[in-house]
DNA sequence: CTGAAAGCGCTAACAA
DNA sequence: TTGTTAGCGCTTTCAG
């Protein structure tokens, strides 16, 4: 059914419909008409018609890289908080870590399918800068730093460092790195830099043979633990770019007579809920990532009312969280 | 920029420029114009234009009660791989379980917006019958079974009967229930009734105050726990509803001294990831939520064809996974 | 307050 | 193969 045959349904002309579902005048007669004939008839107005001539889609594109994440979900709480509230919805997109569907939806939101995009970025690549930089709409990137477009990240440098050093100071002589993808600016490259600092500072020099490259997932980090502590010496510490990467190490460590934190420590990033119920709980960083989220959308919705051609970056500090797993004496 | 505006860049007719981006007769020449044209201008088709005049949106809205879960991230895993394979896109809905959230993104979806829904349920209210029987797009229910609609569903009742009475084979006298939402049928209604079933066969009375309801999270399990533990005798045994419940009973079970299995066994489902790096690893029950979502998935694009009046039910089996948490020899 | 009519950007006959 | 043209369902002037 559409609005003409709605119209003569309830015994109206076509503007009286419209008017009543824009909140336009009318009279309260129309109105009661118009009402009786929705509910009787079950009528919506289709928001493709109305949004190729309003030019307004109240919809905000979020792209994700997965959903099972607590950190993502957490920024998409903090999004939908702020957006809510400004009458957005969104239009969430899973591209599954797949990175060309990262390009694909940008281009599917080009359509004018949204009024703007959140993008939870992953990797940079020059095909991000060419699609990005052809988008007509507004967009912000949360969780990473891509120079020339709007940004709110978090601090992973000095989260990584804070949390290497920790260890370094109760005692680590032989730490390892558990890392991300390095194509991942901010959980790949940073996180490891700040690793690298704190050893510098703390007069250690760095093992190459301590590092390893696991996937954000449990699983890759027990499998990565196995070629870290068939090193010898043994690592007697292993700070991991994710909490996740530090479970799979915790994993390991239990199954292979590893104390923790008397043999090993353990630090990870991202205070997910799961590192206080772990086999031996997890120190960690907390991320900001709600308040990542609504300062995305808050900057969103800034560029949504005048689009500036100034860039902003937005970078949130850390908390360090201690539990068992570095809980050793100096 | 539009259509004509475009085409007159390009030096073609509109009709050319149609032709070009849904693969109509063209001749390569005009096709190279447009090529190129839309390459310098970033000219891209309205979505919501074509969608009005076609009527079709090669969408599925997908309403999801929370983000961060990991069955619902399966589902959703499921329903992408086989609708993506026919070219659908999905809008993801996150109700954050909010009921009310749950029928305004229904009454979203109802404008046109998309093909066809699938709504992973949770509770089942007047006004969602109400709302979804005026849904004129086919939609498939995954997670719940709810009468006079599509539905894929897991045999709940089955998994908490069979971790029940695994407890209860082992021994088990003071079996404690700690479950969810009575509103939800699914997790809340049949897992009750199947840990009770578990008893009555096992020839123990249920005793009253060895029943909590939490909510779907770790600290509400931690919570309860403390209730049921607050009990005498206390119980030996604990059924919980999900294995995010189970991790709360466990991390209280650590911090006030009581063993896990010899103590107090404890039994969850869901299979969760996190369930092997548990402070004490977590029996559970595993449901195959990938397959529900592919299932959905095929039963939506089959009513997309052509839309049946037979509603059908599909019910999914399910896996025991024993872990430490309950093995306790006989 | 109301209705007629123009037109949003696009697709799909249709006739060439 | 092409271009012209008539809508898709809606909103929004504009003149009453």
């Amino acid at each position: 059914m559409n609005i003409s045959e709605f119209a003569k349904v309830a015994g109206v002309s076509k503007s009286a419909v419209s008017r009543y579902f824009n909140n336009g005048y009318l009279s309260e007669d129309k109105r009661r008409k118009i009402e009786q004939a929705a509910e009787k008839t079950g009528y919506v107005p289709s928001y493709n018609a109305r949004t190729v001539r309003t030019k307004v889609t109240k919809l905000v594109g979020v792209i994700l890289p997965k959903l099972s994440s607590e950190s993502i979900s957490r920024v998409t709480e903090g999004i939908s908080e702020v957006l809510g509230k400004e009458g957005f919805e969104l239009l969430l997109i899973n591209t599954a870590n797949d990175y060309n569907r990262e390009i694909s939806s940008l281009e599917l939101l080009r359509q004018k399918r949204v009024d703007g995009v959140i993008l939870l970025a992953s990797v940079f690549t020059d095909l991000h800068r060419s699609v990005l930089s052809k988008m007509r709409i507004p967009v912000v990137i949360v969780g990473q730093q891509f120079k020339g477009f709007n940004c709110v990240c978090h601090n992973d440098f000095g989260a990584a460092y804070a949390m290497t050093s920790l260890m370094l100071e109760k005692g680590a002589q032989h730490p390892a790195f558990l890392g991300a993808n390095p194509d991942d600016k901010a959980a790949g490259q940073d996180r490891r830099s700040g690793f690298e600092k704190a050893l510098s500072d703390h007069g250690i020099t760095p093992d190459k043979s301590l590092v390893e490259i696991a996937k954000f997932n449990m699983d890759s980090g027990y499998e990565k633990a196995k070629l870290l502590f068939s090193h010898n010496p043994k690592p007697d510490c292993v700070f991991c770019a994710t909490d996740n990467i530090a479970a799979g190490v915790i994993l390991y460590c239990h199954e292979n007579g590893l104390k923790i934190p008397e043999d090993v420590m353990i630090g990870g990033i991202g205070d997910s809920r799961m590192g206080k119920v772990l086999l031996t709980p997890l120190s960690s960083v907390h991320l900001h990532y709600k308040t990542a989220g609504m300062w995305g959308a808050k900057m969103l919705l800034s560029e949504l009312k005048e689009q500036g051609d100034v860039h902003r970056i937005l970078q949130l500090e850390y908390d360090i969280v201690e539990r068992e797993s570095t809980n050793r004496k100096i």
